[in-house]
DNA sequence: TCAGATTAATGGTCTGACCTCATGAAGGCC
DNA sequence: GGCCTTCATGAGGTCAGACCATTAATCTGA
């Protein structure tokens, strides 16, 4: 499964190299793509480009750019998947690729493979997740406006809907959750939050399904739910901090397969 | 600067919709390169291909997969830039594609490109920073063996030298906090406090250069790394966090237009 | 035996073609 | 005049095929 000879992680920052020797330059050869890339990068850092704007189509690009229009593409599509273009064909008004901001779906992708490849392992992840939502529910019980409470408040009735099937009871779990981060007003925060749950989707639905008795867990979950929604609306920002960690931890605890611990 | 008739930012988990009506479902016809990834990604979410592993070369791919070598290509360069695929030319041993595990890069040019187009804004990508360190620090103080603090200590060796320039003494200092993360045991706090400090590697310079006293600056964040370190070694970790937090803060109040407040 | 030349396999790039689709203008009908 | 149909236009989407550069493996000959 693994090969030795294929060295990997070879970025990462730190590395204090010993100073000797003639300090040959890394090479560093780019290819065309990645320099349609920074083309595009420069132009964003300069200003010139912004959430809404068109880019040059893509026959147009290329030869501005000296490129093939494959090469185009292929950062296209890169910057496509990373959220910072979208395109879409037809004519006129609308046509083209423009720079967008969807930061969701890339984030999503991005720990989905790498929690895969076990890059980042579940404990990681989770451990992450729980930093996050604890400053998302201090600061939410601190400075949540009314709109943003009612988002939370709706994904927790829909969570006490009896009957629920699992797959709802998941998606308004993870809503909850990313609603009480939005109301933290950080974006980051809240992008990371959904990342982190849907890219571990599947692992929850696998390892609740093996739980013996999943109305009992999903009973209790909703009620830590409430008992976090509680203390966020009472202004507790303590508190809800420490029933959000405790009630991640539990439930890392009680999903099988989740947690090595 | 901006458009109206383009929206974005379709995507983000919550949205509990009106249920009513004839439900038309939203279509979504994926793109034959979105499929050609699903196709990897579907190998590597089975166990099938693991870091290391090979692919199969372009060419044979688009004939498995019934597709043109250009959508392979396509795929195949979304994937590399997310860090999951490497690429190298020739024959033989070590030529082709393979599985690989380098998220660093992909994560640092995520946050770039969405922090310069404000979808993120520098106080939330701070914030993030700082609940993530506070962590790694406490997990540090508690857990680190001795080897992570080498190298935490070499960087803090680098950033004692006289007369360092401002440009060593960054690199050093985001290695000194990429340390402690590192120190910590986990990959992903370690790799997004590298991500966030590099991707806004330029703004911190064009800040810096804003200073008056630039030397006193640096002098006094290097008796905050001290400080820090030293919570660190004896094992205080809520003094490790708490110096952390107020070493971070610090740096981004000192630093004009890194910070809105 | 070994150095050098050859070959084959692979990714990297380019070209040019064709398709689909949405728009918007032209033209025709009422 | 106003509405509908038709169609040309231009954008991205896909494909086939060629050629290049690089590298390892293989062959060849001294």
């Amino acid at each position: 499964m693994n090969d030795d000879t294929n060295e990997v992680r070879p970025d990462q920052a730190g590395g204090a190299e010993a100073a000797a020797g003639p300090e040959w330059k890394p090479v560093n050869r780019a290819s065309t793509y990645e320099l349609v890339i920074d083309a595009v990068e420069e132009q964003i850092m300069a200003g010139s480009l912004g959430v809404g704007d068109p880019l040059p189509a893509e026959r147009d690009l290329a030869t501005k750019l000296g490129v093939s229009r494959a090469s185009v593409r292929e950062a296209l599509r890169v910057l496509d998947s990373l959220g910072v273009v979208r395109s879409s064909g037809g004519s006129g008004r609308g046509a083209g690729t423009f720079i967008a901001a969807m930061p969701s779906a890339a984030l999503t992708r991005f720990l989905r493979l790498h929690v895969a490849l076990t890059n980042f392992s579940i404990d990681d992840v989770t451990e992450t997740r729980i930093q996050l939502e604890r400053s998302s529910a201090i600061l939410a019980a601190t400075r949540a406006d009314k709109d943003a409470l009612a988002e939370v408040n709706a994904q927790l009735a829909m969570m006490d809907t009896p009957g629920i099937s699992l797959e709802t009871f998941n998606d308004a779990d993870t809503a909850f959750h990313v609603a009480i981060a939005q109301a933290a007003g950080n974006q980051l925060f809240s992008d990371l939050t959904g990342a982190i749950r849907t890219s571990l989707r599947k692992s929850i639905f696998s390892s609740f399904s093996r739980v013996d008795d999943q109305q009992a867990l999903m009973a209790k979950l909703q009620a830590q739910h409430h008992g976090i929604m509680h203390a966020i609306t009472a202004g507790r920002a303590e508190e809800a901090a420490a029933l959000t960690e405790e009630h991640i931890r539990f439930a890392a605890s009680r999903l099988p397969g989740l947690s090595d611990t």
